[in-house]
DNA sequence: GTGAAAGCGCTAACAG
DNA sequence: CTGTTAGCGCTTTCAC
């Protein structure tokens, strides 16, 4: 110990010798200064109830001084947790409206932040939905991930589980309602009837609807919305309906067959890059969006705020998802007993001059 | 010795009696299993070179065996290097078309991970622009930061670098020509001759620029390429110039006041979110986008590509920045003593239909 | 309330 | 080429 000390010593007056905090001090360079042991600078910072008044005083007036902040990495090797939360971002999609993602990771940084968490990103394609998750894991390197593309029938959820990983989804276990991990997601067959009856509000009676392929179980939910909205008011859904892919370009055949074959006054879309496809057709037939047509997207994207004369869009709360998840993740990392549950949260409308 | 190979052996067994891999094995396992020792198994994963080819083998087979993954924690502590790169993203702008650094983060996630690391993610206020940083500095929680708001004159850089920490921005050092670290940046002037030069060879010869205030070292780069493609043909830039902020009714009011006072039959602008805003004017008028009046953006956000007509948009090569950015992170963490330097790349033109 | 001892899992340095 | 020793900085018992 007496050889440590001295050691410590000469270490500091190296380190003051140096410039900057190049080399952080350590709890012992705090506990030398303050005047106790290393344990009691250990209990000022994690459980400074322990402490005396004037001794947690005077520690924190040492770790003031010098700038103190615990390692992390042995704080993390010692306690078994990182702090991390590991999030997999796909590539960006270009050519579409879709930043509902983007838009999250915000959220979720900014929520997990004053939770004590960090978000670490790493990549993936969509080839291999697993990969980056198993190294994550086996290392240690993450407490808990927030998976986010279990739309797309992806078995990340099911492996996690069987890996008895700690994660939260963002979106519901659509094909495994035997799932027992926590989730959170947003109605959007909700968000769709919303749109719907907003437009029938306006004195729309024929609505169409352009929503993606039937092998989606978000983009049935959503259209459910639709049909619901219309029916309970005796209106019809036949031939008012088109299943496309997610891009402008479907967006934009889709309703000009519709415009030719059903005569529709207003429009509601699965997605704001399906309702800019839209605004497409209208525009090379010289027709106003808001004026001739309604049209209504579908994730408030940036696309729909800034695009003459404004999309009105169902936008999804997505802050409080991102609390909600935050919320989970807590639960399940500090009381693993508990039962894990979902939570629905139910989207708003973004009104602007497209309707 | 002998003491802890026995409790090691009995935290196995407790393990394997356990489900799954709920704790991950460690390097000892992988040595008990492969007959070697712990400094073995650590050669075989770091430096493999130095063993014999069958031992290599069979340490490698006792790996893949267990599923073994060296943990993080008590790496970091050992090797002081946490192979994380720390980067603040501010709160998501709505109502702009701004998406430059969600693409960014995109490019930066994969870029890193094929080069070994990951991005930590933290929240920042514009109030603070310090905010965050030196709590990871501090705790040693990441290697070094990606600093990317440098055009609003921001002291991180000249903070990090008094406090010696390893950092590269995207974005050049405006205002600090002494500036010591490096950086990656993209050529605005270059971006914005390009896209007047466009608009010049389509027969346009009143060019309008709406840009940013005068105090944006980045607006009046850009600006710089717009007059310097006017001028090196004589052609006027008097009166065909408008400073605004960066907001959509900027650029419709800015565009409204132009095309009244100047006529110009073509805009180039600081933004896409400008551009929007002469899209709207133009909506307003009932004028047709690259039939009438021809409108250039700057970013080729998703807003730019999705819009009707297609808004024509100078694009930055954010995966070579990322390139950039993560080549000289390893640089100053491998080779700290190396001078460091600035690499400015050439943005592109996204021709569309609004040109 | 405070202090001493132990050890998380790994790798750098050296010994064989 | 392989093994032994030591210790990164922290927190968790357990004495005092």
């Amino acid at each position: 110990m007496a050889d440590r000390m001295a050691d410590g010593t000469t270490d500091r007056l190296a380190r003051s010798l140096g410039r900057s905090p190049a080399v952080p001090p350590t709890l012992a360079d705090v506990a030398e200064r303050a005047g106790v042991s290393r344990q009691t600078v250990s209990n000022a910072v994690n459980n400074p109830d322990l402490l005396r008044a004037d001794t947690l005083a005077r520690v924190q007036e040492a770790i003031d001084d010098l700038g103190y902040s615990p390692n992390r990495a042995a704080r993390n090797l010692r306690t078994r947790a990182s702090h991390l939360i590991g999030m997999r971002i796909n590539p960006a999609q270009e050519g579409t409206a879709n930043a509902t993602m983007d838009r999250f990771v915000h959220s979720l940084v900014e929520t997990s932040g004053e939770a004590g968490y960090h978000v670490l990103l790493f990549a993936g394609t969509h080839q291999d939905p697993l990969e980056g998750y198993d190294d994550l894991l086996r290392s240690t390197a993450v407490d808990a991930f927030v998976v986010t593309d279990t739309y797309l029938g992806n078995p990340q959820a099911a492996w996690l589980e069987s890996r008895r990983a700690p994660f939260v989804a963002f979106g519901r276990p659509w094909d495994n309602p035997a799932a027992t991990h926590p989730w959170v997601d947003v109605d959007g067959a909700a968000g769709a009837e919303l749109a719907t009856t907003h437009l029938l509000d306006r004195g729309h009676r024929r609505i169409a609807w352009i929503g993606w392929r039937k092998d989606s179980f978000i983009g049935e939910d959503r259209r459910a919305g639709w049909s619901r909205a219309l029916r309970s008011r005796d209106l019809p859904t036949t031939g008012l309906a088109s299943r496309v892919e997610d891009t402008v370009a479907s967006g934009r055949e889709a309703s000009a067959v519709l415009l030719d074959e059903a005569q529709p006054t207003g429009f509601v879309c699965a997605s704001d890059t399906l309702a800019m496809g839209v605004l497409h057709t209208l525009a090379q037939r010289g027709l106003v969006p808001g004026r001739d047509v309604a049209v209504v997207g579908f994730d408030d994207s940036q696309v729909a705020q800034v695009v003459p004369p404004g999309l009105t869009s169902v936008r999804q709360p997505l802050e409080d998802v991102a609390v909600g998840i935050v919320k989970a993740l807590e639960d399940i990392l500090n009381h693993p007993s508990r039962p894990p549950g979902g939570v629905l949260l139910t989207p708003t409308l973004a009104v602007r001059g497209s309707s």
